[in-house]
Formats: structure tokens, C-alpha cells, sequence
DNA sequence: CTATAAACCTGCTGGC
DNA sequence: TGCCAGCAGGTTTATA
């Protein structure tokens, strides 16, 4: 599932590839995918969005693409904006597809060609160079969000996120003042978006190892140096995994359809029964508000008077 | 503020 | 071997 380094990757991916490009065209099966900004329900579709989005996007040119959170804007030509939301099992991918019978089948790159999720690209973008970029996503979750910037910069989906986790203005006495606003599970607060945004399972889960903070522990409880130390760790996990062009413990492709690096740099994440890197005590599995956390019960001290909730698996 | 559940989806797992 | 129920998982929205 795409984090923040996952998505930053393909956004400087993106950069290189398709600023410059012209939209020609676009295409999709899958309708309810594209958001109509205008619109206040968030659970209605509006029949206009696809059409308008269609319509609208042709002889846009692609001006930059930028990163929010775990969200990838492109600005475009005319006062646009064109966001997508990877979720869980979005892939961004330049290559190009051929659709026959509704199907879509992958002439390019090698990767993309190859890869099994080829199928489920639903969404796509011709650019005026012959290229195309595609929307790929298993689970159909993957929001994209086009209109006007007036109207895109205003939702909730951008109005609504935290700091970003790496915004070199992030100060520790301002993410002190955010975390200890917050009774919930450390891990738990970490990766809510709006107190701070682009963490997810993964580097919530090896943020906190490397901090040696509980998962469970209570955000008021920390202390600044505790804050401290996540924030550094959450800099330096966070930054590793960027250059190491993301974790594909799942999923992740880049915009080639190749793997990221950082799979086999994870210290606990789905690295249940392993030996932490630190001490060698097997890496534990919990389950925090439904979510499964993976930390080391030598390095990370379970808060007093909390019963550990195990579970295998 | 907090917790919980439902919704969005479909590939995969587990039970029988 | 096959079928089907249930689950995962980021984020928003609703409800209490």
C-alpha cells in the first residue's frame, strides 16, 4: 500500500516523465472513480464528473505534479487541478495499453506488461507524446478528484490533512502540540492523516521500533524527548525509505511496475516470529483499533498496566 | 474529544 | 477438490 514514499516516488517519477505532456485523451471503465468536486455528497457520483472530466482534461498540459500527504496533484494549463488518491491498491504506471473487449493489456513497459494487475487498470490518460498513464487498482479505492484549483484546493481531502510527516518546517514543539492532543495508541495517531499526514501501517509500524516506543502507549503520555525521538526516527525511516523507493511487502509498483527497495530494510513490519535487527527477541503481532502492529516486546516496553493483546498470525 | 461501524472493492484464506 | 463466508485495508462519513 502506498505511504508517503511510496507516493513520493512516483511523484518524482511523475516529474520526470510526463511534465510538459499534453492530455489528448482520456478513458476509463469505472465511473464512480472520478469525485465531482462540486458536489457536496461524498457518496453520490455525479453523472456530470466523468464527462466534464473528459471533456475538460483534453489539451490540458501537465505543469507540475507535487505531493500532499499520500496524495499526488498535477497542476495543469487553464487553473486545473487533477488529484489522485493511490489508497491501497492504486498503481500509477506510464506506459501503454491496448483495450479489446473491455479488457486492458499492457504493451509497455516490460514490468507492466508482465504484471498480473494489468487488468485492472481503469483509468487512463493519453499524453501527446504516444505515452499513456495509467490507474491501476485491484480493490477499486483510488479516488481522482479534477476541476478547477479553487475547487480541489478547498476539499477536505487537502484542507483536512496535518503537517506532512517530512515538511522540513515540521517542528518538534508542533508535533508535540499535535500528538499529545491525542489520548488514542501512538501508532494509531500516527497514521491518522490529519494530525499528521503520509504514514501508514508500515512506518508507523518501524518509526515506533526504531523510537523504542510502544505502539499502545498513550499519545498525551509521551514525553518531548519521546516526541523527540519519534519525530528524528520518523525523519530517518521516512527518508530512507524515499531513497530506497518504497516497501512492496504488498503491492507497491513505481511507474515502471518495478518493486521498492525498502522491503528488505523493514525492522518489524509483517516480520512476525523474526528476530528484531536489535536485539534478536522475535518480532510480536498485535492488534491496535483493527489494525495489525508489529513491534519488538524487548526494545518496545509495553505501558504499565496494559495487557498486550496478541494474537497469531 | 473518543470509539465504533459502515461503506467502498475484490483477491485470497479458512472452514467444511 | 470446490464452494462460500469472511477478511484486509486507507479514508471518510455517520452515529453514539
Amino acid at each position: 500500500m502506498p505511504e508517503l514514499p511510496e507516493v513520493e516516488t512516483v511523484v518524482r517519477d511523475l516529474q520526470k516523465k510526463v511534465v510538459g505532456a499534453t492530455i489528448t485523451d482520456m478513458w476509463t471503465d469505472w465511473p464512480k472513480a472520478i469525485k465531482d468536486p462540486r458536489s457536496q455528497s461524498k457518496t453520490t457520483v455525479s453523472r456530470t464528473a466523468v464527462a466534464y472530466a473528459a471533456e475538460q482534461l483534453k489539451g490540458k498540459k501537465i505543469l507540475s505534479v507535487s505531493r500532499r500527504g499520500k496524495n499526488i496533484v498535477f497542476t495543469l494549463s487553464h487553473g486545473h487541478l487533477l488529484l489522485i488518491h493511490q489508497k491501497m491498491t492504486g498503481h500509477l504506471l506510464v506506459g501503454q495499453w491496448r483495450i479489446k473487449e473491455g479488457r486492458v493489456f499492457g504493451l509497455s513497459p516490460k514490468a507492466v506488461v508482465e504484471d498480473s494487475y494489468n487488468h485492472h487498470v481503469h483509468f487512463i490518460l493519453s499524453l501527446n507524446d504516444g505515452r499513456q498513464l495509467g490507474l491501476s487498482d485491484v480493490r477499486k479505492f483510488a479516488k481522482i478528484l479534477f476541476g478547477p484549483a479553487g475547487d480541489i484546493e478547498t476539499l477536505p481531502e487537502l484542507t483536512g490533512l496535518g503537517p506532512d510527516a517530512l515538511d522540513p518546517t515540521l517542528t518538534d514543539a508542533v508535533l508535540s502540540a499535535r500528538l499529545q492532543a491525542q489520548r488514542r495508541p501512538i501508532k494509531q495517531v500516527l497514521m491518522d492523516p490529519s494530525v499528521v499526514a503520509g504514514i501508514g501501517n508500515i512506518y508507523a509500524d518501524d518509526i515506533l521500533w526504531k523510537a523504542r516506543i510502544h505502539p499502545l502507549v498513550s499519545a498525551r503520555s509521551l514525553t518531548e524527548g519521546e516526541i523527540r525521538k519519534i519525530h528524528q526516527s520518523m525523519r530517518e525511516v521516512l527518508t530512507l525509505a524515499v531513497e530506497l523507493r518504497g516497501t512492496s511487502t504488498s503491492d507497491f509498483r513505481d511507474t515502471d511496475g518495478l518493486e521498492g527497495n525498502y522491503t528488505g530494510h523493514r525492522a518489524v513490519y509483517q516480520r512476525t516470529g523474526e528476530p528484531c535487527p536489535r536485539c534478536q527477541t522475535p518480532i510480536k503481532r498485535i492488534v491496535i483499533a483493527g489494525r495489525s502492529a508489529h513491534l519488538c516486546p524487548h526494545c518496545q516496553k509495553a505501558p504499565r498496566g496494559l495487557l498486550a493483546r496478541t494474537t497469531s498470525r
